[in-house]
DNA sequence: AAAAATAGATTACAAATGTAGTCTTAAATT
DNA sequence: AATTTAAGACTACATTTGTAATCTATTTTT
């Protein structure tokens, strides 16, 4: 699947979180977080398109873009990837980890048990 | 923290399994997995010295190398950047993520139970 | 209509990365 | 002792990435 650097991904990001939209719709939602500069964005958005993680259609002398791919569908293929790579495979090394580190709250905890009853129920 | 490129990790990953260990010894680990030249191996043993992720003795015209850092501390370090970046820093997403997609077995429903088990008698 | 702003295309350029090759020196072999 | 081998140091080089600047053609503004 396509590969996508850092940066470039926060670029989709701002696209995921509605879309269609133009760069300057893409440029403003950035804004809040990065500094980067309108033409780092462009060339970013050129390099999305390249890659074909973008598609867009002329709408006067703007652009419009469209993700060609779900956030979900990448999310889990970099995902899988990570847990791969850092922990053969596994799942739960990944939780643990956070666990032994205090880095899971209560909430985290619920949240994760709401996953494993879902799975559960599923199974049946 | 130490920043470390794939091709690092994986290096330093075969130090990991076993130190202190001479480039040779790394080299013969990586041999089973990777079809990397010596040099290449050689040159990345180098720039994770450069980048403070290993020490090294001298032995003789040998170098016997030591990690610098823990697997589990720059795991961790990497999980929790990797799941802001994707998941807002939470978790449960990424399970549920694998959940959805029938990424996870009995075994890890079972490993993550356990998890929260432990996570919970600790809080007592 | 002339000037200015703006959209995208093209070009730029240093640092990081993957992937070695060459150089130098010392140790092992013949 | 002469030669080959092997260790690490240094050099190489294309690609990717971050981060724009410049160029070109249209729209807006004035």
């Amino acid at each position: 699947m396509i590969e996508l650097s850092k940066a470039e991904f926060e670029v989709l990001d701002a696209l995921w979180i509605n879309y269609p939209a133009t760069a300057s719709q893409i440029i403003e939602r950035l804004s809040d977080d990065k500094q980067w500069h309108e033409k780092t964005i462009k060339t970013l958005l050129g390099r999305l398109v390249k890659k074909g993680a973008l598609s867009f259609e002329k709408d006067g002398r703007q652009y419009i873009y469209t993700p060609c791919i779900k956030r979900a569908d990448y999310t889990l293929k970099e995902s899988k990837n990570f847990i791969e790579r850092f922990f053969s495979g596994r799942i739960a090394p990944l939780v643990s980890g956070f666990a032994k580190s205090e880095q899971l709250s209560q909430q985290d905890i619920n949240e994760l048990k709401k996953v494993i009853d879902d799975w559960e129920n599923n199974q049946k």
